[in-house]
DNA sequence: AAAATATCTTGACAAAGTCTAAAATAGGAC
DNA sequence: GTCCTATTTTAGACTTTGTCAAGATATTTT
């Protein structure tokens, strides 16, 4: 398994302590209830909403190791942050590049696919050398 | 003076008095001073960073009156927050629709005119229902 | 000037996040 | 297995951001 195909096949552990080797991280068991909650949720939980979440795997487990290992994951590429919501970084395991869509209604975020959108004058601006980019859109999504 | 040329003109204590008045705001000392900072800054600042510099015209003014003032200009619309800046929200003076580059370096936040920047795609995205949408650049500012 | 409103300040509180010291655990050497 | 060391985990203290309520000040209204 290879680091871009995180995220979608995490269900077993044997997976996902062979991706913390991979990574360095020892596997401990809090480390291992951690990794596989943010690589199968689609949801961006900020810490306390993956602590809580956590915790019914795994209930003795701290607000500190969660902070620790998420922090980790996300200095070893795995999982990255996104600054969309008010008052708490989230967690998001989709590290290619992506657009979000925000539901003003729920609070929730969706991923737009990086092809969806084209940004388009960003060679114009000369004062800036630009790292990277998204597009970050309000709204509601439709009812089905 | 109209609300949509506001956050260039407004050196002249008379300017910030009007202003108040015409969104049926009382003109009390303290708000002066909050919407005479606020109005007056391009560095789209935390609350707290308004507190610290409206003190040093007002050096009394309590943390929850620069909070209320601040909401309040939301509110009416003079001001807008973004959130853009990890663990705070800030507070942006320009109401027109524009994009933000933040120097990762320094974590100033520019202003980038909507007319530089165009996104194309956003009619494909059929579930949602965009309300407002802005592209937000990281990166660093080039040296003159 | 007294009463009624509106505003401001202080301090308490909650949530998000970091840090530290001590306890628990794991891994290696023997 | 036992001992030793290095790594982890934990609990709690602390900071920052933000909100709220109660009392103190100001301002209007009459």
């Amino acid at each position: 398994m290879t680091k871009s195909k995180i995220g979608l096949y995490l269900n077993k552990v044997n997976d996902s302590v062979t991706l913390l080797r991979e990574c360095g991280i020892q596997p401990t068991p809090q480390r291992i209830a951690v990794i596989e909650f943010i690589l199968n949720t689609r949801s961006h939980p900020s810490a306390d909403q993956a602590l809580e979440q956590v915790r019914l795997q795994c209930p003795t487990i701290s607000r500190a190791t969660v902070y620790n290992t998420l922090n980790l994951l996300v200095k070893k590429g795995l999982v990255r942050t996104q600054i969309i919501r008010e008052g708490t970084v989230v967690f998001d395991c989709n590290i290619n590049q992506h657009h979000h869509f925000i539901d003003e209604e729920t609070g929730n975020i969706y991923d737009i696919p990086w092809d969806q959108l084209e940004v388009k004058g960003k060679d114009r601006l000369k004062d800036f050398e630009i790292v990277e980019f998204q597009v970050i859109l309000r709204g509601r999504r439709k009812k089905k």
